[in-house]
DNA sequence: TTGTTAATGCTATTGGGTTGCAAATATAAT
DNA sequence: ATTATATTTGCAACCCAATAGCATTAACAA
């Protein structure tokens, strides 16, 4: 059992077959920091002239693609980005994932996951992965 | 209890204090004879040269707002449409609503309303509404 | 230190979503 | 039926997130 890992950022984008370099790094940190999931709008704003829109899209695609970070869409439809729980343990993901959006400041929260409710899928039809959205207004907002 | 319920579209309209014109009876039949949710895209593609664009995004905020049809987001983010199941039965609204988004071509099928799983939601937070997303492939692209 | 590969910056484009205002039209009032 | 009023529509214009292409730069391996 991994009780405590202490792998630093360097080591976490390595592991996941990424370059070390001075934007991955404060974008992970600024994501881990952070308890709740950021649009790219966010980390603009948290850090300016870290590095171009495009970068920053791309970074944060990239942290999606490798497992570092998974995305949620705010009630906009924005994209939204977290790091995932499980970071020192590996690639596993979880299979529901529970986030629960503030309709009044547009924070989006990543909530513990939930078993999935019994529901019937159409024939023919493949599940793969499930989001529990949950929407309301947070403690700062209630 | 309703069993049949043979409201005409314009009815329909006039029930949510909306007035009848040819765009909203139009969108409003196309919602209610495809099985999907309907981007704006699609309502454009289904029915070019019915109406401005404008209009459209309208129309199909008109009918959410009033309760004739919801609104769901597909895997981009981009808003669909779909006429409540409980039309004929007034406003009333579902607390949990669930769909289906086929990650291979997109489409966003309404499932039947399930029970909200446990959740342990934060202290202060206020719950307005839940929904369940699933994701995977439809049996047409499985 | 150098070569290879990946990451970045810049420019530019697409597309959904949105407002403001004037013209057209559905409904209510006469 | 006619007129008055309140909605709805069309148009032009705009904002912002999301992205592709390509030349330049930087990370890492040999």
């Amino acid at each position: 059992m991994n009780y405590f890992c202490p792998m630093s950022n360097e080591q976490l984008l390595r592991s996941r077959g990424l370059r070390v370099t001075n934007t991955r790094k404060a974008v992970l940190q600024l994501l881990q920091g952070s308890g709740k999931a950021l649009s790219q709008a966010d980390v603009e704003r948290s850090l300016p002239e870290l590095a171009d829109r495009v970068t920053l899209f791309r970074v944060l695609q990239a942290f999606e693609d490798s497992g570092l970070a998974h995305r949620v869409q705010d009630a906009h439809g924005v994209s939204r980005f977290a790091v995932c729980a499980d970071t020192c343990s590996g690639g596993h993901h979880r299979d529901v994932h529970a986030h629960f959006r503030c309709l009044v400041c547009g924070d989006v929260y990543c909530l513990d996951p939930v078993g999935l409710p019994k529901v019937s899928i159409p024939k023919g039809f493949k599940l793969k992965e499930s989001q529990l959205h949950l929407e309301g207004s947070c403690s700062a907002c209630s």
